[in-house]
RNA sequence: CGGGAAGUGGCGCAGCUUGGUAGCGCACCUGCUUUGGGAGCAGGGGGCCGCGGGUUCAAAUCCCGCCUUCCCGACCA
């Protein structure tokens, strides 16, 4: 390929809606171009990048024997209803009225997949299947960021297993799995398996691939002693000794007028002369259970709650006498059922609203002045807390999640009739199933982020990935001399020796030449200066490693190929 | 949905306070010179100033309403 047939044109401004470094890597370099929020066309650089990493998702699919297919993206919107997931995804859902009925643009394949693979699906001898695809998908994200990391229609490459129960759904599980982790290394990514929440799509165990990255917008927790990782939804603290409650003191009222909340709350306690910080006040907060009932939940001031599964914060008008912004935990015990993380029982004494307006209670005992129905997690982890398994100290780290997989079990073959199989002795049972999604679009923009400068104007791509593994370039040149004969000659061989090469051939200065190279991204540069090739010699730069050697021009080919397998290996 | 910022040639911005016939850099076109790291000179083309209404002799500029985009948060396979 030459650079003059390239769709192909750098921004030298940085554009003033991209914020991070690989949003505007990708804009600068003509890789991608947004049509509305959330929204972007795949420019033929951008494409080709996209495309490699599809390419590297089908071979470790194909690899661990799952087969290709594709799924409609428009789906009627009555599979949807017959799982409920109408109402519980109607946020995300786009809609499109039809002549002829109601439809769904597909955020997400299970009801599909389940429809198109069920007729074939009748025996236990039909079972396991592995399916996967590569298909748009589209969700009305209430908020689209950082370019293609979270966009309103995106890629992804999305598997499913079908199994007769729950050991062969693992091992169909820990195929997926370790073809997740070779298309990572391959793409390089170091993507770490990290225990997660299930989300709207359910099913028991589950894993979120993160990649660490200043983009991310999770973040798990890590021990650095025994290896335990998740993320910071599905994240416990271990338990922490508790502390005897005081016996000598007795809890005191303060009127704290128009004190609301527990950071004003302080405040208005400390002017009234109590000895208390954020820490020491005892946040109570009202959740509504799946059955519509009250619960309360106790957690430290400063921590946030992590709202357990099922419940929900409750509304205003939900509150009934409780008063809002002065509820306390004391004499509650027979209206409502009191939860409490463990950190509650690490105070010898608490602050809270003394449940009436405009005043608060300071030196409420545990067990004495309150008393708590059940001990349960209910905090946010924090980095420090310690390790649930080890106790060490636990650091949050901000990632970016490229793929997720889960095991499903029975939560949709369960609901629907016709997602069953047949047993040896003639039973009729749901088959298990798994589903496994890496966000292909979301790929190259993390690579970028990882392998592109912080200013946005340069990256060498992972082998794998590159546009264009080699890009060569004559400098120096002037028409009359063989700089633009030898670059051709090396351009071509490379590409005959199998590795993707780029020739600059346009009239254009160094500089520019060498700036728009730098944000196509070959991981290899091949520069024939006239200086050098009066000795025959041309140069030969490895991007990833930040070298350049100079080699015999017959040996230029042979050379860049050899560093383009070594580069190769190193991501395998 | 809350909080903040911004909409002016393709891109990045100035002009708005104090209304008076729209400007700069990049990109683009023509010519000449240049070519080991975003070249120089000369000439040239391109703009319902986000949309709608209002005030005024006159609106990019003042007033009202709306739309869109970005950032933070809420939310989130």
């Amino acid at each position: 390929m030459r650079t003059s047939e390239l769709i192909f044109k750098s921004r030298r401004e940085v554009p003033q809606d991209a914020e991070a470094s690989s949003h505007q890597l990708l804009l600068r370099g003509n890789y991608i171009r947004r049509l509305t929020s959330g929204v972007y066309s795949f420019l033929p650089l951008g494409y080709q990048v996209l495309r490699r990493v599809e390419r590297i998702v089908e071979e470790e699919l194909d690899r661990v024997g799952a087969s290709e297919l594709l799924l409609p993206a428009l789906h009627p919107v009555e599979i949807w209803r017959a799982t409920g997931r109408d109402a519980k995804m109607a946020d995300v859902l786009f809609g499109v009225e039809g002549k002829s009925g109601s439809f769904v643009l597909g955020p997400t394949h299970e009801e599909a997949v389940i429809e198109a693979m069920s007729p074939d699906i009748e025996s236990y001898r039909d079972l396991p299947k592995l399916v996967y695809q590569i298909q748009t998908k589209f969700r009305d994200e209430p908020r689209a960021r950082f370019g293609l990391m979270r966009t309103r229609e995106f890629i992804m490459a999305d598997g499913y297993s079908f199994d007769v129960d729950r050991d062969t759904m693992r091992a169909s599980y820990q195929r997926f799995y370790e073809a997740y982790q070779a298309i990572f290394r391959r793409v390089g990514l170091k993507a770490e398996p990290v225990e997660a929440d299930a989300g709207s799509i359910g099913g028991d165990v589950n894993h979120e691939f993160m990649v660490a990255s200043s983009i991310g917008e999770d973040h798990f927790a890590r021990c650095r002693e025994c290896g335990y990782q998740a993320n910071i939804e599905a994240a416990r603290a271990g338990e922490r000794a508790g502390v005897p409650v005081a016996r000598d003191i007795e809890p005191v009222t303060y009127s704290t007028p128009n004190a609301p909340g527990v950071e004003i709350a302080v405040k208005a306690l400390q002017d009234a002369g109590a000895e208390v910080e954020v820490a020491s006040m005892l946040k109570s907060m009202l959740l509504v259970g799946e059955a519509g009932q009250l619960v309360l939940a106790l957690l430290p001031g400063d921590r946030t709650l992590n709202v357990p599964r099922g419940m929900r914060l409750a509304e205003d008008v939900e509150m009934g006498d409780f008063v809002k912004g002065y509820i306390g935990p004391q004499g509650q015990s027979s209206r409502v059922t009191i939860l409490a993380d463990p950190l509650v029982r690490t105070r010898p004494s608490w602050a809270s609203g003394a449940n009436q307006e405009g005043s608060h209670t300071v030196g409420l005992r545990l067990g004495i002045d309150f008393n708590v129905d059940r001990f349960e997690n209910l905090v946010v982890v924090q980095d420090q807390d310690p390790c649930p398994h080890c106790g060490a100290p636990l650091e949050l780290v901000r990632s970016v999640e490229v793929g997720h997989t889960f095991q499903l079990g029975l939560t949709y073959s369960g609901m629907l009739a016709h997602a069953r199989f047949s047993t040896v002795d003639g039973q009729e049972l749901p088959y298990w199933m798994g589903c496994y999604g890496i966000g292909v679009t979301r790929v190259p923009a993390v690579i970028a982020q990882q392998y592109g400068s912080p200013e946005g104007d340069a990256v060498a791509w992972p082998v794998e990935v590159a546009p264009y593994v080699v890009s060569v370039v004559g400098v120096g040149a002037t028409k009359d001399n063989d700089v633009v004969a030898v670059a051709r000659r090396l351009h071509d061989l490379i590409n005959a020796g199998g590795v993707s090469a780029l020739l600059e051939d346009r009239d254009v200065s160094t500089g520019v030449a060498m700036r728009d190279l730098e944000l196509i991204g070959s991981p290899i540069f091949c520069v024939v200066g006239a200086r050098s090739l009066a000795n025959k010699m041309v140069e030969i730069r490895d991007r990833m490693h930040d070298r350049t050697t100079l080699v015999p021009i017959e040996e230029a080919p042979a050379a860049v190929i050899a560093l383009s397998r070594e580069l190769t290996s190193e991501c395998r």
